[in-house]
DNA sequence: GCAAATTAATGATTTATTCAAG
DNA sequence: CTTGAATAAATCATTAATTTGC
């Protein structure tokens, strides 16, 4: 980095207040617990109870929580391909077939029909998760689903409403609000 | 999806499609003229602003338009790719340097600050293009803003402006409030 | 102990790839 | 086969850890 000057040129970054979301260690073990407990990838209707429940613990938008599993899934995936990788090649094998570890998660997959059929790939998980809340929606898929969605609700902390800001680009000199993590 | 509903009732009529947006011929024109005319990444402010445009001419979604820049300009690289690939392999050269034929497409970029300090790519088109009008939005970035943005208006045809609702979750036994939102 | 400098994590965008409708 | 739509991989950029010299 340039290392010159980097003081106080708070937010100008672009269009948003804050340049980016900062978790709270709440919303962190949330989100893992939720990962961990087979949720891969939320679609817009869980994405938007993800969100909901999590802006109880600081500011936070639907497409926090997505970008979050986005991002948590591609990194645990490339993870996973990383050490497959040195295991084959310590053990001067190639990987088992086509694509091995191209998809190396066993990540909790809906029901795959029959299997039978593998004329395509058996891409299908997107039904909803395990958990069987009675979403009977076909196919809300994340991101433009969830965008159209959260719309009206910029970032939906609960702060008082204050003078609603559209794009709060003007200075909000601060930042103070803007978490008091403390690490556990 | 389980394809098992998707009634797809009406609206097939007047060449919109229920399932996915099928451009009119107007709409193509005037896109490919935008394309070819010098605009490969609207901003969204852009994106809006021709969506506006062509919803004259037929249903169509900020995403659509979004899509559309998306697909022709990977397309375009793609294909040009495929041609140099084949230029280089059928003379026995290797492509130039680095990454030669990684991006191809003469794009035309935005103010590219100075050049002289190269310590970042050169990533920075992110201004808006060549026309002048006066949007100083620094950072409108394509979907996400585009999304934010578009809102409460699922398909901008030039419908009156209804009563906004803001998707009710609770249970609501599956359909009658889906399709209010899939089709017109 | 403290900040500046460096490195590691990770949030956010962009690009490439894939799926499926027509 | 073409192409709209969706997803995954790659990349960028900023924040937190950490190292280091004082």
């Amino acid at each position: 980095m340039a290392a010159t000057e980097m003081v106080l040129s708070r937010s100008s970054s672009g269009g948003g207040g804050g340049s980016r979301w900062c978790p709270t260690p709440e919303q962190v073990m949330l989100l893992e617990g939720m990962y961990t407990g087979g949720l891969k990838t939320p679609t817009a209707t869980q994405i938007q109870q993800i969100t909901a429940r999590l802006s109880l613990y600081g500011k936070i938008q639907g497409k926090n929580v997505f970008y979050w599993f986005q991002n948590h899934k591609a990194r645990d995936r490339q993870k996973l391909r990383k050490k497959l990788m040195t295991i084959y090649q310590h053990q001067r094998l190639y990987p088992p077939y086509n694509s091995p570890y191209h998809d190396p998660l066993p990540l909790q997959v809906g029901v795959v029909e029959d299997a039978s059929s593998c004329k395509n790939r058996v891409n299908k998980w997107k039904v909803d998760p395990p958990v069987d809340q009675t979403c009977n929606f076909k196919c809300d898929c994340s991101l433009m689903t969830v965008m159209m969605i959260e719309s009206t609700t910029p970032y939906c902390t609960r702060v008082p409403p204050k003078t609603l800001q559209l794009f709060p680009i003007t200075t909000t000199t601060a930042s103070t609000l803007k978490d008091d993590l403390s690490k556990p």
